[in-house]
DNA sequence: GTCGTCAAAATACTATACGAAATAGTATTT
DNA sequence: AAATACTATTTCGTATAGTATTTTGACGAC
């Protein structure tokens, strides 16, 4: 008889339920599931997911702390609105910034293990190409906030790391892209702003624009070009905003 | 018979207590009662606060979210270190590839608010020059906090201001700072570099220093010299780390 | 009908106690 | 001495109760 009874396949935990559930309230921000703007009420997300208020509170706390949660003393907590238009402009300008001159550090810090990790990153988005076109979406943004991420890593920068994966810019313009989206299907089908948009988008999803300029970005840092990293970021970062900023315009109306 | 009761000079509580709660913790860590790298008990932080643990919950939360504080899974929370050399460094980067911007756009943003502020700033670091020596200390480096925090305020960029709001700066200055004076006062009396640290810290904290590279950029903003306020504060960053740098190297060695 | 007042309900906030699970430290056995 | 077993401590999460505040909605005055 076994003196103590075998764990049943569970492995050491490596996150506590506040971590996970700090992941799940923010995924349900991405999605809408909690709309921007909508008040959060404990005692229902406590219920929906299925744990106390304890790990909620935490969750929450964090996510205040992270600009995704306004919190109203007595009043509770409510998902932050869609970025405004100047919100918008401030963001982009604030990576024009940081992420070219990361883009260039990293041309000057390259090394193997980076080169390994921008193919890698590279071809993960060729691969997305084959998916739906509903999932390239999703695809296509993810790889886009890993894509910068890893630039900001590879420049060896702490500081401009955090003060980027903070911005949560690509948190940001999904939730934009799936308020035009609804705009689109519900109510509005002729709003020419958000056909734009889509238009646009769908230009970037499917691969031809936004993989293209990542390209250029990702062959001057792994030959070693940085001026030519640096304009090649600039001019990245500029486009995304030129095709984004008719979205952030019209459904801020 | 008055018909309503007076509230008793209790006007609507504008924060609640998990926020005081954070703003106490934080300033348990800025002074060292709660040292660097130290653990955190929330039962005890409880007890001392003489609150419950609920609120002292979200405050760890938040401030993990701050970089303050760091969480291991099921091993419970503890203060950051003070900051490596590579990290000082880092964090001195970022802050010239975003200040010097900052203080160009405030030039150019400037208007008769913005002035008012940054007189009425640089009057008030003016006055804390007849506080104590024991006092200056303190006193100038709130003094700095606000004036940079002003200016990025003023450049008008809600991204930037964030950013550099959350890199606390001052805060881990504070922190190097109070370990070096400790080190100078316990055991290390002539260690040469902490010595070093406080010959430049005082001339700094004096004012001479750091009062008149603060004029030159507020200058420069008021009277709408926009490259000037750049290169000012270029200047002033790059001169704060050759003042630092040295104690960032000796605490860490 | 509009406005204000007031009571009831809902919600946020805090306190407290308890238990499960993991870690850390100590003692025991091999 | 190394491995194992045991104990103590701590973290983490749950549950629950109570207070404070906001919100709601009905009622009545204008």
């Amino acid at each position: 008889m076994p003196r103590k009874v075998q764990p049943v396949a569970t492995g050491p935990r490596r996150s506590v339920l506040s971590d996970e559930t700090y992941d799940m309230v923010k995924a349900m921000i991405l999605t809408h599931e909690i709309a921007p703007g909508a008040k959060v009420n404990i005692d229902a997300l406590a219920l929906k997911l299925g744990v106390s208020q304890t790990p909620i509170r935490e969750a929450l706390a964090r996510l205040e702390s992270d600009g995704l949660i306004a919190k109203e003393a007595l009043k509770g907590y409510s998902t932050t609105n869609l970025l405004t238009v100047k919100q918008f402009n401030d963001l982009f300008q604030f990576r024009l910034l940081i992420e070219p001159w990361a883009a260039e550090q990293s041309a000057q810090n390259i090394n193997a293990v980076g080169i390994a990790a921008l193919k890698a990153e590279m071809q993960s988005a060729k691969t997305a190409l084959k998916l739906s076109e509903s999932e390239q979406v999703q695809a296509f943004i993810e790889h886009d906030a890993r894509f910068h991420s890893l630039i900001t890593r590879i420049s060896g920068n702490e500081s401009v790391t955090e003060a980027f994966e903070r911005t949560h810019c690509h948190l940001h313009l999904f939730r934009l892209f799936l308020a035009a989206q609804s705009r689109l299907i519900d109510d509005k089908p002729k709003d020419k702003f958000v056909e734009d948009l889509f238009y646009r988008y769908y230009q970037t999803g499917s691969g031809q624009l936004t993989i293209k300029e990542h390209e250029a970005i990702s062959s001057a840092i792994c030959t070693g070009d940085d001026k030519g990293a640096k304009t090649a970021m600039q001019k990245h970062i500029q486009s995304s905003l030129d095709r984004f900023s008719p979205a952030a315009k019209v459904l801020n109306k």
